[in-house]
Formats: structure tokens, sequence, C-alpha cells
DNA sequence: GTATATTAGTGGTAAAAAGTGGGAAAAAGT
DNA sequence: ACTTTTTCCCACTTTTTACCACTAATATAC
């Protein structure tokens, strides 16, 4: 489970260093590549190889005939890249993610569970903003029972 | 069962000892460490190893598309950092953790059963004494069977 | 009541790990 | 065959972690 969020640097070959506790998560997993893919919000989603897997097999049930369906694979399944960490634990992000996220200095990993968000760092700190606002004007948790 | 509270003083590296009485309920349970996050109410949270996992289980089974369940990932989750005693029962809290929740010099812990919250001991004074004014205010406590 | 032992809490330094930047070799494309 | 892009490797900086020493507080023994 991935869990906590780190803010390194991309540098100008579009390389950056994946937190080393989310590369710890990977190592237990017997893994050395994220799956990485639009999110259709504003960041990127990485997957580890094995949840990527599952998406896919998922996705390969469902009817092509639907537009939603459809959608999805354009999008995500379309943009889904795997990217293999080099020996200091960096991954390099393609132009086009990079563009969509608006990634250009400091990128924010935020591990939401079974995956990674992958964010421009100022963005993210008005999505937090938002999630907060969220939490606390809601009483889903209760009924979640958290 | 976490109970009492204590007030110990955080460093310029931001650590902060646990007070004993805390480690040892850790111990008991076999655990050397906590897992400490936001509470979205001007206090931080520390679960033990196990409650957390009840928590990171009954998320990962909810869906991503609910923004509730997003936000919660966003705030809650990707703020959790597990923190390991060190030989003196120290833990570091990460300087993310330490803004949120004001921490500069003096901490309170306060233990409330299932965690402990993790307080700056100026706002802990003030939250404490909104909290008698609840209780002294409401008829909630009967009907809650206490 | 004083002295001694034990535990809790605090602060700093050195070693290790994580993160960052650039260049050379290899591969791909033209 | 040459140019451009990508990949791999090395060197450096910064941050983090582990270790050690000290003070304060509490409890125990005399």
């Amino acid at each position: 489970m991935f869990t906590g969020h780190y803010k390194n640097s991309i540098d100008s070959k579009g390389r950056v260093s994946i937190p080393s506790s989310f590369r710890q998560v990977l190592a237990n997993e017997g893994f050395d590549s994220l799956i990485v893919t639009n999110h259709f919000d504003g960041c990127l989603y990485a997957y580890t190889p094995l949840s990527w897997q599952n998406i896919l097999d998922t996705v390969s049930n469902l009817p092509r005939s639907k537009k939603e369906v459809k959608a999805f694979q354009r999008v995500v399944i379309s943009s889904a890249v795997e990217c293999t960490l080099d020996r200091h634990g960096r991954i390099l992000i393609p132009q086009y993610h990079r563009d969509e996220a608006m990634l250009q200095k400091d990128v924010l990993f935020a591990g939401v569970g079974t995956g990674i968000e992958i964010w421009s760092k100022e963005i993210w700190d008005n999505v937090l903003e938002e999630s907060k606002e969220i939490l606390a004007s809601s009483d889903v948790l209760a009924e979640l029972g958290l």
C-alpha cells in the first residue's frame, strides 16, 4: 500500500526520482516498474504492474459498444506506459504526460493506497485544500465507518 | 488503549518522545511504530499499525470514482507515515505534518482510546475548553448512553 | 533525609542513503 | 552515413538515519 506524499523535482530530460518509500513497496511485490497513465482530473496515476493487469482484465470483459468503455480505452489505456526505474530509482515520464499534468519542476507523488497520484506541486496544493473542504462538509466518513 | 495526556517538546529536526505510557501500550501489542496522519481539525492522529490496517482495508474496498473517497485518500492516506520509534522512544514527524498541526515547541499527546491525538499545546488548551463547554451544555451524552 | 540507581527526555554529530545533474555510449530515425 | 534521441553510467549535493553523550526526573536503598 502506498501512503504518504513526497515532493521531488523533474529534470530537463523528464526524469524524476520515485520516493524511496514507494520503491520499497514496489520491491516488496517484486517489481521495478510502474505503469503511468492519464487520470482525467489533472494528475497522472501510476499502477503497479499487478494492479494494472487487473484493470486490463476488467476492461477486456466490457463491451466496446458502450461509449464510456471506448472513452476509457482511449484516454487511459492508450496513454499507459511502463516506466522502469533506473539504478537510482528514477523513471522517465514521456513528454505527453508531462504536458498533460503540467509537470515542470516540482512534482508531487501522493500515495493513495493501491496506486500513486502524480501532480504538479502547485495544482496539488489546491486540490488538497478542496479535498479537506469536501471531508469537512460531509458525513460520508461516518457512513463509511471511518 | 491509550489514556492520559502528556506534554513533550519537539526539536529542530522534528523529533519528539512518545510518552512512555503510550510506548508500553504499543509494546504490549508487539509494535514499535505509529502511523501518523492528518486529522483535518487541527491535530494529527496516530494509529497503531493494526488499527491503521483496518482503515486501509476499508478504504481499498470503496470505489475511487466517488469524490469523498478520493478526498479521503488525498487528505488522510496520502498524509500517512509510519513513524518508527528510535532507541529512545522518539518518532520523527515530517515537516508537512508539523506545518499542518503547527507544532513548534510544546507538543501535546492525548490518548483517546484506540489512538493518539497530537496537538500543539496552545491549540490543545483552547480545544479542551471548548470540549468542556460542549459537554456542559448538551444532553447528548445521555442519549449515547454515557 | 540523603545518596544512589534507574528511567525518561533532549540535543548534537557522523555515517549512510536519497535525490540531482551532466556526459558518454548506444540506439533509433532520416 | 549522419543526426538526433534515448539510455546508461558516474560524480556530486543534500537529506535522513543511526549512534552517542548528557541532563532531568523519579524511584529505591541506606
